[in-house]
DNA sequence: ATGACGGTGTGGCACCGA
């Protein structure tokens, strides 16, 4: 089994690449984020034809996430349940694969600006509920895998200029705590379970020649319960969508488990 | 200190991302 997650900056943009990468990795399921349309455009039939179905929480300009499977999927879950959020950032579902029911929740995290900003008010609140969500259903599902685009750098080596930007916006005591109480809760991120090449980076600015000089950051994720990380085989970024013409700014990140 | 790049909207630039 295979599962990714990547942040695709506008669907409507990245869909001929997404077939063309679905194409090459033959996933089982991938999360999708910023999909920047609502669902009423969402390529279903293009998928279909690629051999996937799709799950769909759609926004107009922001946001916007999907679960893409090959597999049956059921129990969607739009959102926070209990969370008044108007940005659709969150998307859960069973992937009912012949192995048995996967849960995958696929979010976008809040970005957050800046750590004096009122949206990073708004992202210390999202990711508190966030943290009961996921810890509600870890009681229902033992296999269970978080992907997404976390917009927090768990760790310095996970950042280009950790001294540099120390305390700034996904590198901050309080997002790095976070991080650590969804690990708490049982999770582990694949990534980190495997020797990994330095300086391993998701995400580079399209500034600066940021991803031909590697000035990223890690920060699209996939975390996997104990049942999961007991299967897990490798955790790997591929770097190569980021060398397409008009790339997306974050590259995929892909699991193999079972 | 600022902007740099790219996507979106109903635009003639502003806003947002990370």
């Amino acid at each position: 089994m295979k599962i990714a997650t990547w942040n695709i900056n506008s669907l409507n943009v990245r869909l001929p690449q997404l077939l063309d990468w679905l194409q090459t990795n033959p996933v089982d399921a991938i999360g999708l984020q910023e999909l920047k349309l609502t669902d009423e455009k969402f390529p279903f039939m293009e998928l279909e034809a690629a051999g996937y179905q799709a799950v769909c929480h759609g926004q107009k300009t922001y946001n916007g996430v999907a679960i893409v499977s090959r597999h049956p999927v059921s129990d969607v879950v739009r959102n926070i349940p209990g969370l008044d959020d108007e940005q659709a950032r969150v998307i859960a579902a069973t992937l009912e694969t012949p192995q048995g029911p996967v849960r995958l929740i696929n979010c976008y995290f809040v970005n957050g600006q800046a750590p004096d900003s009122d949206k990073f008010v708004y992202k210390l609140r999202w990711l508190a509920a966030l943290e009961a969500f996921v810890k509600s259903e870890m009681a229902q599902h033992s296999k269970l895998v978080l992907v997404g685009d976390f917009n927090v750098a768990p760790e310095d080596r996970d950042s280009f200029d950790p001294e540099g930007l120390r305390g700034t916006i996904h590198h901050t005591p309080q997002e790095r705590a976070h991080f650590q109480a969804l690990l708490d809760l049982g999770l582990t991120d694949a990534f980190r379970m495997f020797e990994q090449p330095e300086k391993s980076f998701s995400w580079w600015d399209y500034r600066m020649l940021g991803f031909q000089k590697n000035r990223g950051l890690r920060i699209d994720h996939i975390l996997v319960s104990d049942a999961i990380k007991a299967q897990t085989t490798a955790c790997t970024i591929d770097r190569a969508p980021r060398k397409n013409k008009q790339p997306s700014d974050h590259a995929p990140v892909v699991v193999t488990f079972g």
